[in-house]
DNA sequence: CTGAAAGCGCTTACAG
DNA sequence: CTGAAAGCGCTTACAG
């Protein structure tokens, strides 16, 4: 299994080395005959950039870390999540990068992925995925000499850099909504009290706001968790529903604990939003379709990893980021289930 | 922003730096006190080896590629395959390597993520997802001389490395079980048609022979598709109840449409088990919780991403396989659903 | 426009 | 037990 090097293309086109490696970059200086020869070497040899061997004079790698502070098994509760994944790989395959993925597989640490990821100096900079783990493997990150942005917000207040969506105008938009339908108890599915991240408390946040804005006090007992499924979504409902004095509408802060939602208030022989409003968040494709379809709020996650790994680029070509922070639009879409 | 090198480490250990080299790879022959002196020349320095360097004499750059042939937004529709990603990235790490994530995010093209993988000689070798793409895709691995291991089934017959759960069987089991109990009209709530994988094709096998066993004759209108997801389970048993002669027990191909069948069939007035039986297939954690508890066939994600992995660890030693095809036990768990 | 030289940060035999 | 040499496959100035 012989490998084949830019030596093996040069020879057989009949030209030094360093041609064809100005070829593979792409460089100007090379006169088109000379570069048409040696792209065919390439393509009959099937020849391919050993990566290492070109990160080693160039300081670059070529790659990112993607860091997830928790198992992969995780990874199906958030939609969102996933989303921004699969922009984050889109983004840097179109830019010449390739992914390494650290998460915390096999141990419920999350650090452990920060630590995985630093073990070996691989990769140019990482986009991370902020958790409560995030204070210490920040650190981590910067005693080491990385750049990374953060998918979230900045809850270990490193003041670097982070990208997310505005959660808290999202949520108080939402309410605002909802008191001007007339609603005064309104019940809030919140995500996990354990592992809270920066979303939800500016979400509750938001909320909490147009209440204060509307004169209203908060109700605590109105509150229930979720852990951003469907089926607890279901139970909060149920906890909602058997309050003395139960609420009218109800704000989840996902879309599929929403779903749940209603779907226990059908069950329970309520119609939505006629006897009790849902909103969600999210606008997840299937929102739409929801029965009834589903108020929501709209935010990309596409585009946080888009932004996030942009920005992290530019970190890692040393060209100016504008801002440190980027909030990106969260947008009240009104359905039919308020 | 200095780069900390072994040359950094040796200098301030007082030693060559091929001694620091011995000592970061465990060689033996290195004289006790020396070694404590770079290990702690290591620590006070901080200093992380360069991957990209290391690769480069060695020929072996201690990177695996896991390569997902769909948009990653996808991967939260299968726990399994979630459970799986989680052992391997596990698996990997205790095994001194990292994983390179090779999705076909932003593309609808599961080709796309093969010829992503390899652009650049960057990995060691792969494991991969399988999907309708793994013909084409394995060939172009095959091509550029990477060893791989798929998770799943030869569906592009390249005799390579495989490694899945007994499908066929613990479907066979399923419906034998279901067959014990009387049914004859046994409702199919198979997975999508369009990108059928080995799993499900086999567990249709598996159905059907059991059939054939007890001389019943097939039925296709009792096969209805779901996509894996709740709500679609939902929607075909909707469709399987509407039948002229609808059947006495469903058999969902995983447990999350399996538990979709539950709710419809409550919803629509019937009882389970008594008026209709309901067997799953993956035993999800959430499976014994269900209400019913739900009757479905056990394997393991978790043992095939370990299997598959340390496979290819193997492979990528040069050391012996024993078998190309690893088939890992299905069992079938009754619970109160059937 | 193209080639020769030096070097990236390591590892791997080979001396001593 | 430790050091000096060569080389992995590239890139990047520097000559010509």
């Amino acid at each position: 299994m012989k490998r084949v090097t830019i030596k093996d293309v040069a020879a057989h086109a009949g030209v030094s080395y360093q041609t064809v490696s100005r070829v593979i970059n792409n460089q100007p200086g090379v006169v088109e005959s000379t570069r048409q020869r040696i792209e065919q070497a390439i393509v009959e040899l099937n020849y391919r950039p050993n990566l290492a061997a070109r990160s080693l004079p160039r300081h670059r790698s070529n790659i990112i870390g993607l860091i997830v502070p928790y198992d992969a098994v995780y990874l199906f509760r958030d939609p969102n999540l996933l989303a921004q994944i699969s922009s984050i790989d889109a983004e840097a395959n179109a830019c010449g990068y390739n992914l390494l993925l650290s998460t915390a597989a096999g141990s419920d640490n999350g650090l452990d992925a920060y630590k995985r990821f630093v073990r070996n100096r691989v990769a140019d900079g990482a986009l991370v995925v902020e958790t409560a783990a995030g204070a210490a493997g920040n650190q981590l990150l910067s005693q080491n000499n990385y750049f990374y942005v953060s998918l979230g917000y900045d809850l270990s207040h490193t003041r670097k850099y982070f990208v997310h969506a505005d959660d808290r105008r999202g949520a108080n938009e939402a309410t605002r909504h909802l008191l001007h339908k007339g609603h005064r108890r309104i019940g809030i599915i919140n995500g996990p009290l354990i592992g809270a991240v920066g979303a939800t408390q500016e979400r509750l946040t938001g909320h909490l706001e147009a209440l204060a804005e509307a004169n209203i006090v908060f109700d605590p007992c109105l509150m229930v968790y979720g852990d951003y499924t469907r089926p607890s979504g279901q139970k909060a409902t149920e906890k909602l529903l058997a309050l003395p004095d139960p609420p009218t509408a109800i704000f989840a802060f996902n879309d599929r604990m929403a779903m749940g939602a209603v779907w226990m208030l059908k069950s329970a022989g309520l119609r939505v939003p006629e006897d009790i409003a849902v909103v969600g968040f999210d606008d997840i494709p299937t929102a739409a379709d929801f029965s009834p379809p589903l108020t929501t709020v709209r935010h990309s996650g596409v585009r946080v990893g888009q932004v996030a790994a942009q920005m992290l680029f530019k970190l890692i070509d040393g060209a100016p980021v504008e801002s440190p922070e980027v909030v990106l639009p969260a947008e009240l879409i009104v359905r039919q289930s308020s």
